[in-house]
DNA sequence: ATCTTAATTTCGGCA
DNA sequence: TGCCGAAGTTAAGAT
């Protein structure tokens, strides 16, 4: 990984054309052959970048060019789709080269899949007679995160989310339209599960029959089995 | 901001609990608090990382962790969720600090924007004999892209990407199901236009009467104007 | 401040 | 490999 910080201007042609102005920036060259520039702000999304897969060119500038100041150009072109990045360097004010090796990579927990799970080992928490069918039902457009049965037998689609937003009832909804076309499921009715649930979404699923339910993450993981905590 | 290249072991605890495991990584102080964890791969995003507002500080180590070689422990803590990162530094192989000012930012050009304004202005794209009413065609639920008349004078509610998905066809059914309600208007048919349209999204469409145009970009921006290249 | 929508989204899973 | 949906989505624009 090298990385430069450099007075520099940045064009990039691809999928859009973008310029940055020259300015002072940190560029980061990974071993894949990406390019990153980022600022001295703005959270994690750089200015601009290239991804991988890409190749990596060091131009000689032209006399015009040295005369305008540019000490070296960079052009990063995509192999695929032939988008390019090219940084004008006007002045380095660091260079720098790291062999850093493959990364293990990030272990993750916590995610909607853990929701799940967590609200298949406790459908109880729909309701009083709830039983589980079978998680990730598949269906022609895709697969209903959960089935269940409620007291009366009557199945019921189960969307879960950590945000439950207007897309998660528009998804549960297409489910519930095309089970309902089934007669060995049919009547169907639709549950939305989330942590939280956002008030624009709760009307529009009430308004269509469906109903809300608030899951407590740390109370489902509390009732499940001691959970470990890093803090 | 502080750029120092660190053998080093991360943990994150917020929305979802994440680790990853000792390895040198370059390590990133933004100038408003914020840090970046990056590894020689992968794509512009981190590995990990904390965003803004965010505060910064550097723990010392007790014996413990001292004898475990933990050579310095930074944690970023989150102003507002108190989201938590901890990072366990065993080696720095670089530390260096560099003023970089305010950036500029990013000058765009290219995106749905300019579609739309492309399509208003090569109306007859739709079909011969289109009409454009508006742009940006106001609705109790949102504005509408672009809303026309077609030869016959009955009333198009367009809807743009640059990519076609399913979203951008429920979105514009939302639309037609409301403004079909205003006898002013009705019958009102759709159209799904983008530069690209996705199998699933077009068959969707098209399922429900709404017709798809796909469009060229390059193509209309050369009917419109010569447009300037940077390369 | 909150909400909605786009994104050069990236990323992972599964057919 | 391509398609689809989730993401600690992030980020920009509108209300």
């Amino acid at each position: 990984m090298r990385l430069v910080i450099a007075r520099c201007s940045v064009d990039y042609v691809g999928r859009l054309t973008a310029h940055l102005p020259e300015a002072t920036r940190l560029l980061i060259h990974k071993a894949d052959g990406s390019l990153l520039v980022h600022s001295d702000g703005g959270s994690y999304k750089p200015l601009n970048w290239m991804s991988p897969p890409c190749v990596f060119a060091e131009v000689e500038p032209n006399d015009e060019q040295a005369d305008a100041g540019i000490a070296q150009i960079w052009e990063v072109t995509h192999k695929k789709t032939g988008d390019k990045l090219r940084v004008q360097l006007f002045e380095v004010l660091s260079d720098s080269d790291h062999h850093l090796g493959i990364d293990p990579g990030l272990m993750k927990d916590g995610v909607e899949a853990h929701l799940q799970e967590l609200l298949a080992a406790q459908i109880e928490r729909l309701g009083d007679g709830h039983e589980l069918v079978r998680r990730e039902y598949m269906t022609a457009i895709g697969p209903v995160d959960i089935l269940a049965r409620d007291e009366a037998g009557k199945s019921v689609a189960v969307e879960i989310k950590r945000r439950g937003e207007i897309d998660g009832v528009e998804q549960l909804t297409r489910y519930l339209e095309l089970m309902n076309r089934d007669p060995l499921l049919a009547p169907v009715t639709g549950v939305f599960a989330a942590q939280e649930i956002k008030p624009q979404a709760r009307t529009l699923a009430e308004d269509r029959g469906i109903r809300c339910v608030v899951l407590d993450y740390d109370d489902m993981r509390g009732t499940d089995s001691g959970a470990p905590r890093l803090f």
